[in-house]
DNA sequence: TTTTGTTAAGTAAGCGCTTTCATGGAGGTG
DNA sequence: CACCTCCATGAAAGCGCTTACTTAACAAAA
């Protein structure tokens, strides 16, 4: 770093004094139009801009905002699809407020560690938090960030009370919608392969596939379900599970479209078709579903819509600390391909 | 932010000056052990921890380091799968070595403009600037670098002069061993398909085609090229082009995997086979490659190493300045799967 | 004994800014 | 003309830290 010009050179071209300078520069009444004027000029032509860390010294506040992006323990590469998209978004908006982004990554077991917090604001200094996570938000962190009163958002996820301000899709939705597309085509046995259930998406994802299938008076033992994890492998072998005894489902709902791929290949090596004999649906709408044969019908999450919110609603709060309502669930748009057309 | 207790506190209730406390917190010598072990218990005790802006304040460092991510204008999500990668990896790299990270994305224009740096910089106090970029950095970047004395490493590209640090990849060698893989499976009339060729991947995709060729002695009319940008839409239309006059390529290069399945497309509709009429490779090895049928024949780039690698210097140049060897070309591994497998 | 060196600790300046308080002049009012 | 108000400006404190300089104590050398 380099040290240019400073308030004080300012203030000796211009011929005022250093409080004069600093009145101009952020904006403050009571400055004649001509000292204002030559205050510019000077600035000009020191080509000087002010010294943020000497700011911040001062009024406490840093401009800097913190993005935490919790992840699986051990990394999962799939799962970064879904995170730079809504750093983008975050990081577009930011942009246009003047607030810059840092970011921190870490597994959600470091994240829950009580020690987490303290070490991360240990060094870092930051006006307001953006957590990125799949898994409930823990209250000991909540605690944390309000006794040190840093505003922040969850995003994805929430805390167990819901004091937090967090911006969720609705997955419950969006597998209702499903079961509903995958009821008008007249399946009547369903299937649902999920990847991890201790995270939240999971969580929701259950919930929507139970409750609508209840609505739909389907019998509970029409309801199959089975848990893996997020691959490709996991969505094989537990298809391959449900193939090999009775009742087979007509209609499996997958927890993303890595299962979903490995169960259409599990289906297909059986010789059975899709849709014909069983159809197959996706969450996520990655790029593998509209590449793989038959393409694949999926769910659509708001993630740019995601990231832009929780940035808006954390440098409202930053502006002026007010209550705010404290939830917001974005609508998911479900994608039919063919891998669920009704013949 | 709420303020904590301060290098004043712990000097008063440790009964020594603040020039003690901050000389056993920096680890200075000429402290006696006992003092010492007062001013710990008085920081323990006071759950006290450094002020890190006042200190940048005075030592005119700030621990962070900032990431430029160069992007495509408009931004193609599909390059999203190749910058996450690289900063993870960087992240991990920086937490080890308490290093704070900030990033800014921005489309190749902006980043070329004169004045982004400057703005850039403007409110931003980093020590050391990392960038992301798949275009030439152009020579004014650089010298702005220089002139304000902030170190910076080049991921993915260089600058006209090879006077920055910079980390590539080994497109021309991969290329290379793509087409002598091709080679030895008979091959003898190559086709090429594109993405932007402004992009120094490309570039470098581009020369090592040509130079391999030429290296296995086939006749210049041999050598088909084509460019349009990195989208499946894009190879789709290329290949129907290369497929719709003689002399036919047997076997294609593909820019990336998205090309490469565009490609696939083509061919197939027009009733010839993979690998056995026309055989596919592509680039990136994204995880199209390995659902797509057949499977993808594709180059994995060292995106994490890379990072790594970059990070490393960085934080080495950062810590004591000195002139390192500039340029560092990481090999690629190609992976050869179906779409080139000889029968 | 006096001088010199060494070490532990303190004093105070200053990093570049914001902000409170003080000041003085211009203009308005009775 | 005395008084008050209002406004533009300056002086100076202080944000929390590092560090050059100083001091004091003590030991070793002369």
């Amino acid at each position: 770093m380099q040290r240019g010009a400073t308030l004080k050179d300012v203030a000796k071209l211009a011929g005022v004094s250093v409080a004069t300078v600093s009145r101009v520069i952020n904006g403050h009444a009571n400055v004649s139009a001509e000292t204002r004027a030559s205050v510019e000029r000077a600035i000009l032509k020191l080509n000087y801009s002010p010294n943020t860390i000497a700011r911040s010294l001062v009024t406490g506040r840093t401009g800097v905002i913190s993005l935490i992006i919790v992840q699986e323990d051990p990394i999962v590469p799939t799962t970064w699809f879904y995170e730079l998209p809504i750093v983008q978004s975050i990081y577009d908006y930011l942009k246009g407020q003047d607030w810059e982004l840092q970011i921190a990554m870490c597994s959600y077991r470091e994240f829950q560690e009580p020690a987490f917090l303290p070490r991360h604001f240990n060094k870092r200094t930051v006006d307001g938090v953006l957590i990125l996570s799949a898994w409930m938000v823990e209250r000991h962190i909540v605690s944390e960030l309000k006794e040190r009163n840093i505003p922040h958002v969850i995003i994805g996820a929430h805390d167990p009370d819901y004091e937090s301000l967090c911006i969720e899709y609705d997955n419950e939705g969006a597998i209702r919608s499903l079961v509903e597309h995958l009821w008008n085509s007249g399946h009547q046995i369903f299937g649902l392969i999920g990847g991890a259930p201790n995270q939240l998406h999971m969580h929701g994802r259950i919930q929507g596939f139970a409750s609508a299938l209840e609505e739909f008076g389907l019998p509970t033992w029409n309801r199959l379900t089975k848990y893996g994890d997020w691959s490709i492998e996991s969505g094989y072998e537990l298809m391959q599970e449900f193939l090999a005894r009775e009742p087979n489902p007509t209609a499996v709902v997958c927890g993303n479209d890595y299962i979903a791929v490995g169960a259409m290949r599990a289906i297909t090596e059986q010789g059975l078709r899709i849709p014909e004999d069983i159809a197959v649906v996706g969450f996520d709408d990655t790029v593998v579903s509209q590449i793989i044969s038959p393409t694949l019908t999926t769910v659509r999450l708001p993630l740019a819509q995601a990231g832009r919110l929780a940035a808006e609603r954390l440098v409202r709060e930053l502006d002026k600390p007010s209550p705010d309502n404290r939830r917001v669930v974005l609508p998911c748009e479900i994608v039919i391909r063919d891998s669920s057309k009704s013949s």
